[in-house]
DNA sequence: TGAATACGTCGGGAGTTCCCGACGCGTCAA
DNA sequence: TTGACGCGTCGGGAACTCCCGACGTATTCA
């Protein structure tokens, strides 16, 4: 059971969906796949994914197994996020200055000055 | 020219990397993937894919083309986060009252498949 | 007890990802 | 011009993803 990175785990579109279904609450697996069209056994495929990403928790209950969203993970990927957001809010003039900077320099217009 | 979606283009390690370079400013090929053990054309397909989800933008200088990072299509990726970090906060304490409650009456994992 | 239910997982096929070496094109320097 | 450089892209192989039907197991109910 290796682990999965976070982003892996993300890349896929169904993946996404199950984790914005469990956000209501726990649910089962054929109740999530009824949301799907897909198989059973591939949305189990998924959850297990999930799983090994550890977004997802499973609760066994008789023989049913309820999936709980574990969003910790998530964190992960928003710090990755935030020194691009901070380079995004703090850099976007002077980013747009060395543009305009390069862009003058291919002899290409001359007027925009900054 | 297909598009690319944000999270898949995240999926892999080289492209988040790629990026992390691209924060201190545009770089040509050559230069970018001295950083990797892999070969140019493998980074250069790579940053075709970045480019396809518009995350990086090529500019044309003689010879060379210099990579620039474009952080826009990043906003979408923290949208989606954002919906999960809501429910991460006005649920913390439900969820891990659940975890703990059934931390406790764990004992069970560790299949034998086949 | 036997039948039905909920589920995991396996075998396997179609498609995709990831990387490489090889080649060709445009650019620069001499 | 000639030759070296920077780059994209193609052919192709190994590995992985994604899905399915089939089967096995555990649980529930009659």
């Amino acid at each position: 059971m290796t682990a999965v990175d976070v982003f892996t785990a993300l890349a896929n579109p169904v993946r996404r969906d199950l984790l914005g279904h469990l956000r209501r609450g726990p649910r089962n697996v054929t109740d999530l796949a009824s949301n799907f069209a897909l198989g059973r056994p591939a949305v189990s495929e998924h959850l297990q994914i999930l799983r090994r990403a550890a977004l997802v928790r499973e609760e066994r209950r008789g023989r049913e197994r309820y999936y709980h969203l574990d969003p910790r993970p998530l964190g992960e990927v928003g710090s990755w996020l935030e020194t691009f957001e901070r380079y995004w809010n703090e850099r976007l003039d002077d980013l747009e200055a060395v543009l305009n900077a390069e862009d003058a320099e291919d002899s290409k217009d001359g007027e925009k000055a900054k």
